[in-house]
RNA sequence: GGAGAGAUGUCCGAGUGGUCGAAGGAGGCAGACUCGAAAUCUGUUGUAGUACAUUCGUAUUACCGAGGGUUCGAAUCCCUCUCUCUCCGCCA
């Protein structure tokens, strides 16, 4: 969340970011929440200090009369309390709710816009691939070659879910260790982590674990969720917590399953792989100071950056509108591949988002470092991601398609599949 | 899954319902001593709010794993939960 202490000193911006990114929160209304909340405040501190100043009179001994007047005292203050702190709790809990749903402030530099078309491309990369033949999409290639089995998973899982089979496996453990690789490289942690977490994590990161049109799945009767990315998992890893200054910057990286429920998901756009309920990714994630937090988001484009033309695909960078950023996100840079099998004719398709969502997650989450001044304040925090396995296949397969289905092994990947060619077994 | 023990400040660790925001130690910071350091001595040392002052501040509220409860008053008593440790069971 935002800092609450701004709502008024930052009025106009608060409102202006709210209106460039077409959400509906009413300010003026948190504001007078905030208003009758500070004033019940007040009146429980007041309370409370009579209430501590009566007992701390009933320390020594004292005759029975003065000692029954106090006690007759306290109880009267005590009533009195209890009724002003539950009027004040119903009045915080509104409040911090609506709070909550205030997003984060944008870089003056993101596009201004309502949706995707409004996203700025501000990098192409690659030559866009000719074919002699029409190619085929992914879910073709991957159904004649026997590498992928969507109608099984429809018929074990439900829609939307698949097997991957055959080379195409050997493929995705090439890819993540590939990327893995590349990512270490750049001096990043490696994890593993649960692919489930607590739903007061989840909203400290900014998902909303319930409702009609969460993305996620929650697990009944237990507080917790599946998570739907490494994002999560990472940025919770240090919740209360207090860096030392020399901590930072922390570089994660993080290998999960994500889970999301993509509720009226279906549709061309959101064929075979591209869009399902159940993947794999590897997540980078950054811990830094704020005044970095620009520079590391640069940095974690350019991994992406690398990861991707190393593949030896074609591929945009687009700076994200304003109306697409995400409440969390102050800024949003997507890589999307070509996907020759995308639309008619080929479109580009997203692989990697990163953001950087300043100190919104931290302020949620109380993860603060302490500065030289001995000041202790929040850390920024990024992410990104390092590959989705899923959306990465997806332009593989029908970026390296041969006329006869075949498709080949991008050289970089080789050397951790050991094959070159993927066929029909 | 069963039985037991525990959770206190940066760390270790004490704490009879009121004099406990919390003993004692370690560590940190400042100072004394020293050419300098070690040792020693002295002082200081949590976080988040609120109201005034807005220059050092003054007052006040909350926080002893989390959430409830009892009480005029809770770190301390009661209940629930979470986590850690030990033993048993089960298992990759």
């Amino acid at each position: 969340m935002i800092d609450i202490k701004e709502l008024k000193t930052r009025y106009s911006e608060i409102k202006k970011n709210i209106a460039d990114r077409y959400m509906n929160v009413d300010l003026d209304k948190i504001i007078q929440d905030q208003d009758r909340r500070a004033e019940l405040l007040l009146e429980v501190e007041n309370l409370r200090a009579r209430r501590n100043e009566n007992a701390s009179k009933m320390k020594g001994k004292m005759d029975p009369e003065t000692r029954a007047r106090l006690i007759a005292e306290g109880k009267a203050l005590k009533e009195e309390l209890a009724g002003k702190e539950a009027e004040f709790s119903a009045v915080d809990a509104l409040f911090q709710a609506e709070a909550r749903t205030i997003p984060n402030y944008a870089h003056p530099k993101a596009p201004v816009g309502k949706e995707d078309k409004d996203s700025l491309a501000v990098k192409f990369h690659g030559e866009i691939p000719h074919f002699s033949f029409k190619p085929k999409d992914h879910v073709q290639l991957g159904e004649s070659l026997d590498v992928l089995d969507f109608d099984s998973g429809a018929k074990v899982a439900g829609q939307k879910f698949y097997y991957i089979k055959n080379q195409l496996v050997i493929l995705q453990m090439a890819l993540e260790r590939y990327a893995m690789d590349i990512v270490l490289k750049h001096g990043f942690t490696p994890f593993i982590t649960p692919d489930i977490a607590k739903e007061e994590i989840l909203q400290g990161i900014g998902f909303n674990p319930r409702g009609e049109e969460s993305n996620i799945y929650t697990i009944e009767g237990t507080g917790t969720c599946l998570v739907g990315t490494a994002e999560i998992t990472l940025g919770g890893y240090y919740q209360n917590t207090i860096l030392d200054k020399s901590q930072l910057p922390i570089r994660m990286t993080g290998l999960s399953h994500c889970f999301r429920r993509e509720a009226g998901g279906a549709g061309q756009y959101s064929k075979g792989l591209y869009r399902v309920h159940q993947f794999s990714k590897l997540e980078m994630f950054i811990y830094c100071l704020p005044e970095e937090s620009d520079k590391f988001h640069e940095e974690i484009l350019s991994i992406e950056e690398e990861i991707f033309s190393g593949l030896g695909l074609a591929y945009r960078v687009v700076d994200t509108a304003t109306g697409d950023l995400g409440a969390p996100a102050y800024r949003k840079f997507d890589i999307e591949a070509w996907m020759p099998g995308r639309g008619e004719a080929g479109e580009y398709g997203e692989v990697t988002s990163t953001s950087n969502c300043t100190d919104y997650q931290a302020r949620s989450l109380n993860i603060r470092y302490r500065d030289d001044d001995g000041k202790i304040r929040f850390v920024h925090m990024l992410n990104g991601t390092a590959v989705a396995l899923s959306r990465a296949i997806v332009a593989i397969m029908e970026n390296y398609q041969n006329e006869d289905g075949t498709i080949r092994v991008p050289q970089a990947l080789v050397p951790y599949t050991g094959f070159d060619l993927i066929t029909k077994k």
